[in-house]
DNA sequence: CGTGTTTGACCAGCGC
DNA sequence: GCGCTGGTCAAACACG
């Protein structure tokens, strides 16, 4: 399921005005509905627009709450990560003889702390994945671009998919020393070319959140935008839950973390910010385009348009007959 | 039959 | 040089 498909964008054609008034009336309507559509008073149709018109409004206000919701969570997240990291920039860097050295040698901490609020106490899990991260840095620093995510799922889901839009090829499975868990790796599949690689693994203290490496840069676009895929491919669409996200870029590999589970937090105090990214006209196009491509893939949409086209054709040869 | 996954084997880097 | 570890390969296998 996605996040997405919760919001119901589908569009309410009205084909049938009165369908909000009564079930039982509708199914009389529908069975005689071009003579009922012809016949029913003015006044009737009227209220069942305004009906429809703030049930639409209701939606749209329940909506945009939702989405205020979402860039509060956003917002005091990458905060709190920014706080962490300028109170604790290194901490991570403690436990292996390689990993100190490798410190040592070049870069510095390749990858921000994860915030204990989004996956537990996950230094530790990480450390493989830290380890290698700091090797590679080193040996492809400028080369190639390492990100990592932490992906927040069920506890029962046992497979290793990270859901990001790209088309993905497992290549192999490892144990590592540090964590029971197999580390995944794979491959971009979509393009023979994509240099970029994905490891994943679970993390060894909260083996619901999934940790995902990302290597290199994709030399072609995200399949799923190229399908007008509206959900695999954006951080708040994924496990199709609203989530918290943060985002973090700055002196080395890009970090996001993601909470799929937390629910929503009302009580933070930067709605103004929220709103103002909401209301912005980049995120008022990129609503338009999420829901422009979810009634693209939606059956109910298309039956409803041909629905309604058959029926504006029915009624045009029934008023022409007449 | 083509495609993707699984999994044991192999290789390279590193520490001792 | 040896052993450990992570990363990759490729044959076998599963699936549609």
């Amino acid at each position: 399921m996605e996040y997405f498909s919760l919001l119901d964008t589908s569009l309410d054609l009205n084909i049938n005005p009165t369908r909000l008034i009564d079930e039982t009336q509708n199914k009389e309507v529908q069975s005689n509905f071009i003579e009922l559509g012809r016949k029913q008073p003015v006044k009737e149709e009227t209220r069942a627009l305004v009906e429809e018109l703030n049930r639409v409004n209701a939606e749209n206000k329940k909506l945009t709450e939702m989405l205020t919701v979402l860039c509060e969570n956003y917002t005091a997240l990458r905060s709190q990560l920014v706080e962490s990291m300028s109170k604790n920039p290194v901490a991570e860097q403690v436990s292996r003889k390689r990993k100190a050295e490798s410190t040592a040698t070049a870069a510095p901490t390749p990858t921000p702390t994860p915030t204990p609020r989004n996956i537990g106490n996950n230094s530790e899990s990480s450390s493989t994945d830290e380890e290698y991260s700091c090797k590679k840095q080193r040996e492809e620093h400028g080369k190639a671009k390492i990100s990592r995510v932490y992906v927040k799922t069920e506890a029962s889901d046992t497979s290793l998919l990270v859901k990001d839009g790209y088309q993905w090829r497992k290549y192999g499975q490892k144990v590592t020393r540090d964590n029971p868990c197999p580390r995944a790796y794979f491959k971009c599949s979509f393009a023979p070319t994509c240099p970029v690689k994905k490891k994943v693994q679970r993390s060894v203290e909260d083996q619901s959140v999934l940790v995902a490496t990302y290597e290199g840069e994709h030399n072609h676009p995200n399949p799923s935008t190229l399908e007008a895929t509206p959900s695999s491919n954006r951080c708040m669409t994924l496990n199709s839950v609203p989530c918290t996200a943060s985002l973090s870029s700055s002196s080395g590999p890009t970090t996001i973390t993601l909470d799929l589970t937390k629910p929503s937090n009302p009580t933070t105090n930067d709605t103004k910010t929220a709103t103002q990214t909401v209301n912005s006209p980049a995120f008022q196009q990129f609503l338009a385009e999420q829901m422009a491509s979810s009634l693209t893939k939606d059956p109910g949409f298309k039956a409803a348009l041909a629905a309604a086209i058959s029926g504006r054709i029915v009624q045009h040869n029934q008023t022409e007959k007449w």
